[in-house]
DNA sequence: CCAACTTTCTCCACTGAGTGGACAAAGAAG
DNA sequence: CTTCTTTGTCCACTCAGTGGAGAAAGTTGG
């Protein structure tokens, strides 16, 4: 099947084109009680859509007291790629139009391989995708890495984690060979893509997401729009100091959050608990697995293990601290906690909560939630796959 | 003289206001210049304007080596009050609607004596500037206060340092008293707007500007626009946790940035330095003026009194180190330091810098200059014009 | 089954924003 | 004085968008 390459011509095409990926299937009536515009000119701009293919009809729908109205809808074979790159995995997934995802795969994966490496992988992972019948081939992809991005060309820059990826041209490179447009952004800004386009943050227009895989980072949405920065390395936070003098950090600086809670921090400690004796049920574990992971200290804790419930205590605490502060300087109307770490579930939650609400000042704490993602692992492909359709459907 | 009560009929004729006002004095084919608009349309949108009498005819340009120019500019008689509330004192400007100064006047005050007393203080002082023939009425006054604003409006809500101004209808009331359109914001983001429009940060679109004064707070550019967040209390920084377990803050908890610097802390410092003997350079001044301030530490500083020194270094380090995480989480293209305490000067700048260079990632810092801010007091009247202007110069 | 009402869609004359070319006015350069 | 450049004005034309008329296709109630 021949690719679709139109673009919306005007910003009403845009508009209409984002109102049928997130409202479905509709009208030209409905459409019209949505869109500040006379029902001639709507109709207009309707079957210019549909004469580019990216529209098409969609039979008649019930009535509504009169005649029934001819419904349209995006173009079902419209097709998505959305590749979530983590430190240790990858997510890739196949959406419609309407970021229904239709197919989803993930596999482990070290992103210190480089860049080679990790796209052979990906692109062997889309086409097994394809392969299965979900796509004849993409319209768009995006595509989330762990580290800062500069957003307008789609290149990672001095990535900490991800040694071998610094300008590498992952957009240009990834646009030929899947043969589409590409945008390429942090895995971060994708989950609050993702769980604003169909998570928990659906009303919000300013609010923050926090993610705790096996770094930490956090995305910032204001007025709707995701925030880079300057650099492009806004939300980098896990190198914020949470503990005064606290534990060494990879960076060279002592007591970053990173340092005292992530994936990573977990593991460790709780191995070395284990080890010093401390927790029976942590040791057993670490026996019968040779390695300790986030969902063992999350399985001990749910355990009664006293040692465990600490350390996501801790963990919670310390993240909360910095959380307070963003809190007081950015006012959010909503924080969402998500990645991996999820799994802790509500011990961690109620640690964040307890040290933000007693931190920050009323006025930001007042009506504030804090909530769990709703997405888990699917954010961040629903996220990449949002990227791409905001991009392909804003005028040309 | 009758006010101005016209308003831009349409988004090109505010974009033309606006490059009158940043600009000055322009012809026709310059405007055309800098807005996409054919020359014919861009003549009947000027036309139109000077219908309004927003803008008059200024004249005739020299030659560019063809046919001379007529010029036109902003209507020169139109004047906005600029009003700066601090904690302890207050400044009042006149603007032309180039936001040029033409007038200026500082007086001490406390805000905790409420809005009624504090509004009669200012009218009077309105007054006063108008009596010298500086004004013959305002078309439009901007309005800042020391605490969180409902912006949209234009109340003060839940200030800690401001009793008795909670839901006071500040906008309403002035507008009424000075018979012209008002806006009110936190002092803060205006000093920000004010360094953007005339400071150093005329060509950044992303910056923090924190301001150090009896309290401590942050302005939030993002975009170019004055971040507010969802309850009005975005840069919010004061009561951030600067030091584990440090000072007892009025807030309730310990350890709070204001608690450890702001005018108010520096000044309680100092006094407790002099009365415990660590510095003959602070007894003195103490002794001879009764009470010591910001202005006092950085005179014993300058005179090389090492007490002085470290406070201010100290306090530098406490500042740096918020600031440090604000950076790594917001990202910015420039942060500006602003206030009372600047008169600590240098100092205080190194102590800053030398923290945050220390404490974030290169790729926040590389290219992230810290200054002072260039208006000084003049900052927040400036800000308080440009914020009145904005709103005025905007499609009705 | 028919009359009356509602909803949806199409058609079309009309308005108003905006363009771009022709041309006049005013100056500079040689 | 001629030629070239810049500025400003005029005007015919294009195109986006409106709103009303009316046809098409339903529902509801007698």
């Amino acid at each position: 099947m021949r690719r679709m390459t139109a673009r919306p011509a005007n910003a009403h095409q845009a508009r209409l084109l984002q109102l049928l990926r997130d409202g479905g299937p509709n009208s030209r009536a409905q459409l019209g009680d949505q869109v500040d515009l006379s029902r001639s000119k709507l109709a207009v701009e309707v079957d210019r859509l549909l004469e580019t293919g990216l529209v098409v009809a969609d039979g008649l729908a019930a009535s509504r007291g009169g005649r029934r109205s001819h419904n349209v809808r995006l173009n079902p074979e419209l097709r998505f790629l959305g590749v979530d790159i983590g430190a240790t995995s990858v997510d890739v997934a196949v959406t419609n139009a309407e970021l229904e995802i239709l197919g989803h795969i993930n596999q482990p994966l070290d992103v210190r391989d480089g860049p080679v490496a990790v796209f052979e992988q990906v692109l062997a992972m889309a086409a097994k995708l394809r392969a299965s019948g979900l796509a004849e081939g993409f319209d768009g992809a995006g595509i989330g890495v762990p580290g800062p991005v500069r957003f307008p060309e789609g290149v990672p820059v001095a990535p900490p984690i991800m040694p071998g990826w610094d300008g590498f041209p992952v957009r240009e490179a990834l646009s030929q060979e899947l043969g589409c447009p590409v945008m390429v952004d942090n895995d971060v800004n994708l989950m609050a893509l993702g769980e604003q386009h169909a998570g928990v943050a659906r009303t919000q227009h300013d609010f923050l997401v926090v993610k705790i895989g096996t770094g930490i980072g956090c995305g910032i949405v204001v007025g709707g729009d995701v925030y880079r920065g300057t650099t492009g390395s806004a939300g980098d936070i896990g190198h914020i100091q949470a503990v005064p003098d606290g534990r060494q950090c990879a960076c060279g600086n002592r007591g970053c959050l990173e340092a005292h809670f992530s994936g990573a921090a977990l593991a460790r400690d709780a191995t070395e608990a284990a080890e010093q004796g401390a927790s029976a049920e942590l040791a057993n574990r670490l026996e019968a697995n040779g390695v300790l992971n986030a969902a063992d200290v999350a399985a001990a804790a749910a355990a009664g293990d006293a040692t465990a419930l600490d350390l996501i205590r801790e963990g919670g605490r310390s993240t909360g601290q910095v959380i307070a502060g963003l809190v007081s300087f950015f006012n959010p109307g909503l924080v969402v906690i998500g990645g991996g770490v999820t799994g802790l579930g509500h011990n961690l939650l109620a640690a964040i909560r307890t040290q933000v609400y007693r931190q920050s000042l009323p006025l930001a704490t007042g009506n504030l939630p804090i909530v769990l993602g709703e997405l888990g692992p699917t954010a961040g492909v629903i996220g990449a796959a949002r990227l791409i359709s905001d991009h392909l459907f804003s005028p040309a």
